[in-house]
DNA sequence: GCTCCGATTATCT
DNA sequence: GATAATCGGAGCG
C-alpha cells in the first residue's frame, strides 16, 4: 500500500487548496511530534501579506525554491515561525503552520515551552509552535521528508475545515486565507494587526 | 548608515 | 485594550 498521501504530490496542487489539506499533518522534530489545527496561506509574489511580495531576498529565498521544505523566519527579535514550500518551485508559495496540538513528546515540549498553562498551549500560536518543537534558523530549508524533522499528510482530510482572515497582517488580512479544524482548543486567538502608535 | 516596523507573545490594567 | 521585549530586513538617502 502506497503511503497515504505523499507530501511531494500533496503540495503540488494551487495553495488554496493545499493550505487545507495540511491540516491534521503531523509535524515531527525528533521526539516531539505536533498534529497540525491551524494554517495560513501565502501565496506568490502578488500576495502583499507575504514575504515574498518584493521579491527574492537571501532571508526569503527558501520560498522560492522546491516544495516540501520548511520556511523558517526570525520576527519581533525573538520568535521563530514555520511554512511550508508549496510548489511550483520559482513561485513563493507558502503555508505557515500556525497551531497544532502535541501529540507526542509532551514534557520535552512542556520543558521548553514553561511557564505554561495547560497542554493544549503548548503550540498555540506559530511562534509557540516552533518554540515546542525546537526550530529555529537552523531547520530553515530542511527538507522535510527527511529525518528528524518531517511532515506526515493526514490520511484523509480534517473534519470541521473553517476559513477566516489571516491573523496580524496590516496588508490583505482580509482574503480568507486561514484555515483551522473547529473545536480544536489549540486553535490560536484570532486579533486583528495592531497599528503601532507614533511618536509625537 | 539610519529609521521604521513586523506572518508575535506575555503581562499589565 | 495596551505595551514591552528585542533584532534583523527592507527602504531610503
Amino acid at each position: 500500500m502506497p503511503p497515504s498521501t505523499d507530501l511531494r504530490d500533496l503540495l503540488g496542487g494551487p495553495v488554496l487548496d493545499v493550505a487545507p489539506r495540511l491540516l491534521g499533518s503531523v509535524l515531527r522534530h525528533g521526539a516531539v511530534a505536533c498534529r497540525i489545527t491551524e494554517v495560513e496561506a501565502y501565496d506568490g509574489p502578488r500576495d502583499p501579506g507575504s514575504h515574498a511580495y518584493r521579491g527574492e531576498t537571501a532571508r526569503n529565498a527558501v520560498m522560492f525554491g522546491p516544495p516540501g521544505h520548511l520556511y523558517v523566519y526570525f520576527t519581533y527579535g525573538m520568535h521563530y515561525c514555520c511554512n511550508v514550500v508549496c510548489g511550483p518551485e520559482g513561485e513563493p508559495r507558502a503555508v505557515l503552520l500556525r497551531a497544532g496540538e502535541i501529540v507526542d513528546g509532551v514534557d520535552l515540549a512542556r520543558s521548553r515551552r514553561t511557564p505554561v498553562g495547560g497542554d493544549r498551549q503548548l503550540a498555540r500560536g506559530p511562534a509557540n509552535l516552533c518554540r515546542a518543537l525546537a526550530i529555529d534558523a537552523a531547520q530553515n530549508g530542511h527538507y522535510l521528508t527527511t529525518p528528524p524533522l518531517t511532515l506526515t499528510p493526514p490520511d484523509a482530510p480534517a473534519a470541521d475545515g473553517r476559513t477566516g482572515p489571516r491573523v496580524g497582517l496590516r496588508l490583505a488580512a482580509e482574503p480568507p486565507w486561514r484555515f483551522w479544524s473547529a473545536g480544536e482548543p489549540s486553535v490560536s486567538a484570532y486579533r486583528p494587526a495592531v497599528t503601532r502608535r507614533r511618536e509625537p
